[in-house]
RNA sequence: GGGCAAUUAGCUCAGUUGGUUAGAGCGCAUGCCUCACAUGCAUGAGGUCAGGGGUUCGAUUCCCUUAUUGCCCACCA
């Protein structure tokens, strides 16, 4: 940028970003420092799956991080920004599965050691290219302290949990009924079951009661699982079958008897009222067996066939099994009627295949006493969600949760520590693989084959990855985090997690605010996805556009919390911003090859006016980025850049620049401009940081980088009331010359006249301070700045602004009619004004109760309006005669 | 069945303690290659703030209600 000459108009971001990235990260200005007193900032980043790609959702969550960080570190607090990553258990094991699969081989045909031999390979292959698509993004977090979820510190930290809540009793071992995913063969939580409607049948199946020729009908959408009823339930208090309950069943399709049993769960006005209890495949029926001591039959198997249990049909798929029986029931007579009916299935979050309820042995954390206090610490306010309606998703779940089912019939993951004795029933839990049993002292111990939940690890997240169970420094000095910033799908999933965990093993809460924020979504409003096919790659927008582009855009134009369009016009948009920027840049460099500090002249109103601008503006976005209004913190900027410091103050700037005036005055233009842009920079840094980097390298300044620069917060000294009222009043002349220009199709470049009458010496005092700025931005030979003057020019165009008459004069051009019209047209505006403000003043209730202030400003607007009708009036009246 | 959000200019969206003639970007119209920028400059047109009630001196803003859209949660066979 030094040689000039060689400086494109158009901003190429692909030409800093590498670069700048590299120099942060290799100068350490990325890792956080444990050495001051001062306050201090900390952030786990949510971590992305090791062996995943960058999509939008991450390109949004790191972008907010990252300007809270950036943020926070120029404030000159300890910042910590700890990235990481997560093995994502079933997804990372299913592709590298699909992988061996083209191999022609299984899992199993490696076996468990093998296999995991693969997937660490994966890993390693593909684990990087994540984080290198956060450097692409700007991402500022400390690399030297990066994390995995199975490295050995959280396998360490997830251990000592499962060994604390296991002899706390919080985590107990049992045969419950889980959802079972027929093709992932393995259990899945609640919350990651997704219901779907979908659109299917209710058959009415005739049950005839023993020893009667009276029978039940029931309805159910699973027929397939009769062959594991052990009960038909009716409502105790439904008359229709009152005196049926206690009485016995005979199951069709089998020689088995089976009783009636009453059951508040069973609504009375769904189908028939009557429902057959299947307590080994559905939860409901679960608990109903549980309260009945109704058996368990187990009817389907691990891939969801038919099993020995199911006689004839034995060895059928479930959905084959159906069709059949729900055939021979028709053919016995059992079947009453068949109804198109829609109900939700549960279906795999990953896979999509409805999941399968079943009873089996499995791990489970006992929630209750975990959520207690994780509910208190929300309730009163030691967590503060942002947007705060999110607070009532929390809460709402938290207090209705379940037992967590933590156990996965998965290789890759974290080991349950439990080991079996094969010589006696005891059952070893331990963090270090015991050598012989403790009970019997026999070498014979298993250790349990599965592993556990992915989102067990995560929940750890926030203190294992700072070193916990260690007391590590980084520990105690930056655990709680500040903040956790995520997405609002996985407030379940990880937030509440987290919070619990944090709550019971650090006794403390995670992080201070949890700022959710909403879905990327495509141009369409429409999620992307991949069976869609819309989406979109962050690292192909950053090629073309640029990562500050991107970062601006995905933080603008939405309101925290609520879901983003993702718009390649307001990409464009953006990219004109940086290009702007860049060109503003472009000229002050320009101006400033012979710069030196000057402290010695006067500041112009221009100079007084822009500082006190951009003081104002630092502190609204000061203000903005504390309440995590990002996107209006970056709008504020983007209008003081385009449309203050360039709209205005750059061409105001540029006769002093260009050496017209006084070379004290094109010193002190150059401190104002210098100062000014550099400051700028500092203020749109955690926003858009290499484009600020690149441009305050070339500036004036002191300190290695902008990274590092001060952060602007706003100085009340050089807020400047006067200056802006003053600015104002040249501003809205300026326009209304413009305007009259315009309509006139007087074009800048022709010189024109234009006479200006004062209200008042205020307004006239300002007038004379801005005429140089008169004379250039409306394009004027002349300029006659007049207070009150009772002589109106002749032949002229006219407007009136606060305080202001403008005179444009045009010899023998001025066309009387249309002339008229635009201010009949104007009158009528202000009449209309005029009424509204009357019957406003003249309205007792306002005078007595609405604020004196608002009262005086009304009055005050009023006068304005009456003068200015005064002034059209009288021009009219002079243009008729 | 509950809950949340949205409904403002042709399009996408701001509008934060209720108080200027309701804003921006894109698009549109007109005029400009003005020595930082045509990814630009200047000017302009365009809105019953979803409908209906209410509170208030005053409502785009607060309350109720209706409608439409989207999302989340829920054990109805």
């Amino acid at each position: 940028m030094k040689d000039e000459q060689n400086i494109s108009t158009v901003y190429e971001p692909q030409k800093v970003e590498k670069k700048w990235y590299q120099i942060w990260e290799k100068a350490g200005y990325f890792e956080a420092k444990v050495d001051r007193e001062a306050s201090r900032f900390s952030i786990v980043m949510p971590p992305p799956n090791v062996t995943g790609s960058l999509h939008l959702g991450h390109a949004l969550d790191n972008t907010l991080q990252d300007i809270l960080t950036r943020w926070h570190r120029m404030q000159g607090e300890d910042t910590l920004w700890l990235p990481g990553t997560d093995h994502a258990g079933i997804a990372t094991q299913a592709r590298v599965e699909e992988h061996l699969a083209k191999e022609g081989l299984s899992k199993e045909d490696l076996g468990r050691e093998k296999f995991l031999e693969r997937v660490w390979a994966w890993k390693k292959q593909y684990g990087g290219h994540i984080t290198t698509q956060l450097r692409k993004l700007g991402a500022s977090c400390d690399w030297s302290r990066e994390r995995f979820t199975l490295d050995e510190g959280c396998s360490e930290a997830v251990k000592e949990v499962f060994v604390r809540l296991y002899e706390k009793g919080l985590i107990y071992q049992g045969n419950y009924i889980i959802n079972w995913c027929p093709k992932c063969q393995t259990t899945i939580s609640d919350i990651e079951v997704e219901h779907e409607p979908h659109a299917g049948k209710i058959w009415h199946i005739r049950y005839p009661v023993m020893d009667s020729d009276e029978e039940l009908i029931v309805v159910t959408t699973r027929p397939e699982t009769m062959l594991g009823d052990t009960a038909v339930a009716v409502h105790p208090e439904d008359e229709r079958y009152r005196k049926l309950i206690g009485k016995k069943l005979r199951l069709p399709l089998t020689d088995r008897v089976i009783p009636i049993i009453a059951d508040d769960y069973v609504d009375k006005e769904f189908g028939t009222g009557a429902v057959k209890v299947t307590p080994a495949h559905d939860p409901n029926d679960f608990a109903m067996g549980l309260r009945h001591n109704l058996e368990q039959i187990t009817v389907l198997d691990r891939q969801a066939v038919m099993n020995e249990h199911a006689g004839k049909y034995a060895g059928l798929d479930r959905y084959e099994a159906r069709r059949q029986i729900v055939a021979d029931l028709e053919q016995l007579g059992f079947l009453v009627k068949v109804e198109e009916h829609e109900n939700a299935v549960g279906q795999c979050y990953r896979c999509d295949t409805v999941i399968e309820p079943m009873v089996s042995k499995q791990w489970f954390v006992k929630m209750k006493p975990l959520a207690e206090p994780a509910i208190q610490a929300v309730k009163d306010g030691r967590i503060r969600f942002v947007p705060e309606r999110f607070t009532k998703i929390y809460l709402g779940w938290m207090e209705n949760i379940r037992d967590w089912c933590i156990s996965r019939q998965l290789w890759w993951g974290h080991r349950i520590p439990v080991w079996y004795c094969q010589d006696c029933d005891k059952v070893i839990c331990a963090k270090e693989e015991p050598q012989v049993c403790s009970k019997c002292g026999s070498a014979k111990l298993v250790q349990d084959p599965d592993v556990l939940d992915t989102w067990f690890s995560s929940a750890l997240w926030p203190f294992s990855t700072m070193g916990w169970p260690e007391e590590t420094e980084t520990l105690k000095y930056f655990y709680p985090t500040s903040v956790l910033v995520t997405g609002r799908d996985i407030i379940f999933f990880w937030v509440a997690r987290m919070i619990f965990s944090g709550l019971e093993f650090m006794s403390d809460v995670p992080f201070r605010d949890v700022f959710i924020h909403g879905l990327v979504l495509d141009a369409q409003g429409r999620k992307m996805s991949k069976s869609l096919g819309n989406g979109i790659d962050p690292i192909e927008v950053i090629e073309q556009y640029g990562a500050d582009t991107l970062r601006f855009m995905l933080i603008t134009g939405n309101t925290p919390g609520n879901d983003l369009r993702f718009q390649t016009e307001r990409l464009e948009a953006v990219r004109n911003f940086a290009n702007k920027i860049w060109n503003a840049s472009r000229f002050a460099l320009m101006n400033l090859t012979d710069y030196q500090e000057d402290n010695s002249s006067e500041y112009t109103l221009a100079d007084r006016w822009i500082r006190s601008r951009f003081n104002r503006t630092a502190s609204e976005v000061t203000r903005n980025l504390a309440r995590y209004e990002l996107g209006e913190a970056a709008r504020l900027i983007y209008e003081f850049i385009w449309n203050e410091f360039c709209d205005w103050y750059i061409e105001m700037v540029k006769p002093r620049l260009y050496g017209k005036e006084s070379e004290a005055g094109r010193k002190t233009a150059q401190k104002v401009l210098a100062q000014t842009l550099r400051e700028t920079m500092q203020l749109l840094h955690p926003f858009m940081p290499f484009l600020t980097e690149e441009i305050w390298q070339h500036l004036p300044h002191q300190g290695e980088t902008v990274m590092l620069a001060p952060w602007p917060k706003g100085t009340e000294a050089e807020m400047d009331e006067q200056a802006e009222q003053e600015m104002t009043i040249l501003m809205d002349v300026i326009k209304a010359i413009r305007n009259l220009r315009s309509e006139m199709n007087v074009p800048l470049g022709k010189k024109a006249h234009v006479v200006l009458i004062a209200q008042n010496e205020q307004v006239l005092a300002a007038l004379q301070k801005g005429e140089g700025y008169l004379l250039n931005l409306a394009g004027l030979a002349q300029v006659d700045l007049l207070l009150n003057s009772p002589e109106k020019p002749e032949q002229a165009v006219t407007a009136v602004v606060s305080g202001v008459e403008v005179y444009l004069l045009l010899q023998g051009l001025v066309d009387l009619d249309k002339e008229k019209a635009r201010l009949e047209k104007e009158k009528g505006l202000m009449e209309q004004e005029i009424a509204r403000l009357e019957k406003k003043l003249s309205n007792k209730g306002f005078l007595t109760k609405a604020p004196p202030e608002i009262v005086a400003k009304e009055k005050e607007k009023l006068k304005d309006y009456q003068i200015k009708k005064e002034a059209i009036l009288e021009r009219i009246a002079s243009l008729e005669c």
